[in-house]
DNA sequence: CGTACACCCTGGCCGC
DNA sequence: TGCGGCCAGGGTGTAC
């Protein structure tokens, strides 16, 4: 599931219960995700203080008072539990899939579900962190000032791949995932196949807006899901979204007038959906 | 080098 | 109700 936007709603979430608190235990009820966790994790984690939670791509970071930050990465369907926040909120027992529970300060119990294990955590000294293997080769974030048109422009043209694969490539631009690029696509009525080096210059001027607002909207479709009170089970990670094109395969276009239809390819062995009428 | 694909893993859904 | 096949929002390793 969690691509920027959703890792974004995570890390709101799990702001108010984790940042300036105190981790009282670290069940690590397994020995790996993806890999293998940090050795001693669970002793690295107790007793310190969570000073700040940041995210860079899909990526949340724990910055620890110890000088280390806890990297998590929620891979295809990871997800955050949050209980125990209040007195009538009891302490959820583990579930199935859970492989790491975080009883914080304060009262807060975080359960990281991953039924695929396709997550991912680690430690590294806060200092350089951008230095680590998971981190170094991210471009830069699309809401951020370095991701801009003539950055864009440098690092398309050299590039003979589609559009599609090249805004999936974390290494161009760091967040975004198989949805929102599609939807981006959608957004700018890019044809997902166009290669990077013929793109014209209005189409690539178009992309860097299309990108923060697709992005932007999601975030705050998932900050009206925290405050929903239905919600409020603390699970975190999914929201409701409302995708033009994205799972929506021959169902007609809902671009006014259009009469297209939304048809699904595959691209270097994922999903695009695309409206075959007025993508091009 | 860049690009394309198999693969890691579990679960849900669809058709028979 | 069971079973096989296919699908899944990410990222890496490997083969061309």
């Amino acid at each position: 599931m969690p691509e920027l936007p959703e890792v974004e709603t995570v890390r709101r979430g799990l702001s108010p219960v984790m940042e300036g608190k105190k981790i009282l235990t670290a069940d690590i009820r397994r020995p790996d995700l993806r890999w293998p966790f940090p050795t001693n994790m669970s002793e690295r984690l107790t007793n310190k203080i969570v000073v700040k939670l940041r995210r860079r791509s899909k990526y949340i970071l724990a910055d620890l008072d110890s000088g280390e930050t806890l990297i998590i990465h929620l891979g295809m369907s990871g997800r955050m539990q949050i209980s125990g926040r209040s007195h009538d909120d009891t302490l959820l027992a583990p579930q199935k899939h859970d492989h790491v529970i975080l009883d914080m300060e304060g009262g807060a119990r975080i359960s990281f579900n991953d039924a695929r294990r396709f997550g991912a955590m680690d430690l590294a000294p806060t200092e350089d962190l951008d230095s680590h293997k998971l981190l170094a080769k991210l471009g830069p974030e699309p809401l951020g000032n370095e991701f801009n048109e003539s950055y864009l422009v440098n690092r398309l043209q050299s590039k003979k791949s589609p559009i599609k694969t090249a805004l999936l490539d974390q290494g161009i631009i760091a967040g975004l995932g198989n949805i929102y690029v599609c939807e981006v696509l959608f957004r700018t009525q890019i044809d997902p196949k166009t290669r990077t080096d013929t793109l014209d210059q209005p189409d690539v001027n178009k992309l860097v807006p299309a990108i923060r607002e697709v992005l932007n909207e999601a975030i705050e479709a998932g900050g009206s899901t925290l405050k929903d009170h239905r919600q409020a089970d603390g699970e975190l990670g999914y929201f409701q979204h409302n995708f033009k094109v994205y799972g929506r395969e021959s169902m007609s276009c809902q671009r006014p007038d259009c009469g297209g239809t939304i048809e699904r390819i595959v691209q270097s062995g994922r999903s695009t959906f695309y409206c075959n009428q007025c993508q091009r």
